[in-house]
DNA sequence: ACTAAAACATGAAATATTCCATCTTTTCCA
DNA sequence: TGGAAAAGATGGAATATTTCATGTTTTAGT
């Protein structure tokens, strides 16, 4: 509970609400709340139920999963902070998709229901859930485009530039990801992606160790995304 | 100007509005609007323009176009009655993507800054907004699975089922697009169309003569789609 | 109604991708 | 810390898809 406070006194999440929402509907929002630890795998929302909470990650790495007639499927990578389930809350109140720790995140889940209050009664604070949420769209679009329209190079060039650009801002990182999981992200065979990262890495276009991946040649990657 | 005026008194668009917007606020919206004939093939939106206006669409068939590098990608299609522009609208006021007659279209032009005004002011007509937008969301994340994770004729089915249910509302429909069309909007070769449609046609699955389509065995196409 | 352009169609060769079998390396627990 | 399970890797056969070359049919404009 100690940890709990600490985080509300300078948590982001009342941050971002000081500017839309006052003192006492963050309170009630605050009193709502509970902290968390969610382990690497574990169900943070889960795909089909009811939606009744919303959680605020403080850190760690999220995916979107859709599970297709059971074919898992990536939509998207997310990283604290962010707001999780707003997509999934603003659509009829049903987890369209799953999202799951990718590794060890802590979060404050937030009840559904006085999140709704806030929302419907601040203009400003709904304006600023659909900017994000929009976001998120116009994210999943990209996403969608490149993986519909290009060849698996392309698309594993692109799952490597959005890591670097959005996930880590920087060229060198440590994959979050199994090479099952990119595939099931690039929609393509785990074989595919091994042999594309092994490509890159022959061309010079990235440096490859294990997980260990470094952009070298970004122009490359970019140009891979474009005619791939 | 007969015709708008004709057209406002029954409009369907007003309809809807009634529901939320109060009668000083419509006619504000109503004064703002423009009646307008899109012919088959022309921009009715277009990527990355700044928007300044929102139609409400009366009449036909469009399809949402997003050009990425000279190529041309069909992202989903929509028949009226519709609200055409909103989730450019909530994207930054950019076009995100264009919209374009696939046949002769009637509509509303609006003013995009009555528009916000009233949605900034009502957050029920907000919330009405957001609901449509999610659920434009919903089919393209549908839409954007099935493209990304099926074989081609997987996707070209589930493009044969979204037009027979959401556009037609019939298993008998004249298809509004070309195989070309098709190809952008399945991500693969017009070749591959032509194909799978004939494959389909030999298998019993669909009878098709030209652009007239009849769906046969809808079950044998639901499984196309999940196996595929 | 004529003509050019676009759409539709077909088949074969080239390429991309998956699937399968097998092996090595790493990770995770009891 | 040992052993099972998962992840990573490799190569070849089978399959899917594109590209290209070519020809026919339909559509649109004068």
């Amino acid at each position: 509970m100690t940890l709990k406070t600490t985080h509300c006194n300078c948590c982001l999440f009342k941050t971002i609400c000081e500017e839309t929402v006052c003192r006492e509907d963050f309170d009630d929002l605050y009193r709502s709340t509970t902290f968390q630890i969610f382990r690497k795998g574990e169900i943070i929302l889960r795909q089909h139920m009811k939606m009744s909470n919303l959680v605020f990650l403080h850190t760690g790495i999220v995916k979107f999963c859709y599970n297709n007639y059971g074919k898992d499927i990536i939509l998207t990578i997310d990283k604290a902070p962010t707001l999780l389930g707003l997509a999934n809350y603003l659509n009829n109140n049903t987890n369209f998709f799953s999202i799951i720790a990718v590794e060890d995140c802590e979060g404050c889940v937030i009840d559904e229901a006085v999140f709704k209050r806030i929302l419907t009664n601040n203009s400003d604070f709904a304006l600023q859930a659909i900017t994000s949420f929009t976001n998120m769209f116009r994210q999943s679009m990209q996403s969608f485009i490149s993986l519909s329209y290009n060849q698996v190079q392309g698309r594993i060039a692109n799952i490597l530039l959005f890591l670097a650009k959005h996930i880590f801002e920087s060229s060198v990182f440590r994959l979050p990801l199994t090479r099952k999981e990119i595939a099931q992200f690039a929609g393509c065979s785990t074989e595919n992606v091994i042999n594309t990262l092994r490509k890159f890495g022959e061309e010079g276009i990235i440096r490859i160790n294990g997980k260990e991946i470094g952009i070298l040649d970004e122009e490359a990657l970019l140009w891979i995304c474009r005619m791939g």
